[in-house]
DNA sequence: CCCAACAACTTGCGTGCGCAACTATTCCGC
DNA sequence: GCGGAATAGTTGCGCACGCAAGTTGTTGGG
């Protein structure tokens, strides 16, 4: 028998997911550059510019961002530096922090984000025709939902893993809204 | 007017990308570390196996891997300290090296693939259905051959980028098929 | 009230990677 | 064939990240 399918179908699946994974990255890194802004600062830019306050717990920046927590703290040690966000101690648990956007870390991010979306428009929405795309957007959905479960809305950490495990198992659960939950483990 | 759309759909399509491909890794990394290989040296050796003669110029390696030369040279460093690859010297061309696999290294990718294709249908194969599958390879052919024209077959290095760049310009060509040709630049 | 378990960050350390510089070779025009 | 340009690969350096350990603060049972 062949030892075994080194070209099985579902390799070359997962490879073209991760060669265009690769791909769209190196075509919208150099225009963040232009604007000075590394791809994790301007997500995680872009993550606090957009939350109601402004400001999110390094936890949950960390897990917007999927970085570890230290990998977070010291990405917010560089946007502290540039001045495009501060840290801001939690009033009701002094071990907490947030980081908060500050007024120029908005500006820079919006003065990136029109370029950078006719970018994302140019290499990845409008090289598929719509039905394409809306059926590309919810199988990754799907995806999404299945290995990273928490991303979406709702936040539940994950089980540790089982055994024979079921990936269908256990759907989304409400989270009781009070701070300091919907973490993922730190990887 | 809105300063800028934070919350774009199409930033919301990216998102739901780079969040499943970062889960799958995760889920797909213990397995791979369980038989001792981090994802690189994993993919290395399996493009290595399945060439016909087991071995690649450290260009096409690199390339196919999508690293730069040198991270490519440190990898084969490392799969050579292994004993999973060598470096066989090119005799046609002195500057030239080719990475090669050894029986070990044949023998460990074997071992691990047959779990990792399991892993690959769980997370990723398994959760759509056939149609939703082969909407979504079709979707992401599409977007890796405009990113990273060149991964498919006869390939071609990307012209230096333009002003109004137009990505559906120029289609595949075909190459001399001479040797060290069709990389892309070193990043 | 107190102490032990836990939680939110931060920091020391090791590692992998890309860029730029360097070496060795090949290619090409004259 | 000679000399400069291009090519294949390796190496110095800096950086971002994860893990594990450390610090400070919170919580809950006795």
């Amino acid at each position: 028998m062949p030892p075994a399918p080194l070209d099985d179908d579902r390799l070359t699946a997962l490879g073209l997911f991760l060669e265009a994974h690769d791909g769209l990255q190196r075509r919208l890194e150099p225009q963040l550059a232009e604007h000075g802004l590394p791809p994790g600062e301007f997500e995680a830019l872009l993550r606090l510019a957009r939350t109601p306050g402004g400001r999110l717990r390094m936890s949950d920046l960390a897990s917007q961002l999927r970085l570890s927590t230290s990998g977070a703290s010291r990405l917010v040690d560089r946007l502290e530096q540039r001045g495009q966000a501060e840290r801001v101690a939690c009033p009701t648990d002094r071990r907490g922090a947030f980081a908060a956007v500050t007024a120029a870390g908005r500006r820079d991010v919006e003065a990136a984000l029109v370029e950078h979306l006719e970018l994302v428009n140019r290499w990845f929405c409008a090289v598929l025709d719509p039905e394409e795309l809306s059926a590309l957007t919810a199988a990754l959905r799907k995806v999404r939902d299945v290995v990273h479960p928490g991303a979406a809305a709702g936040a539940v950490p994950d089980p540790p893993p089982e055994g024979g495990t079921d990936p269908a198992a256990s759907p989304g659960r409400s989270r009781p809204s009070g701070p300091g939950q919907g973490r993922v483990r730190g990887r």
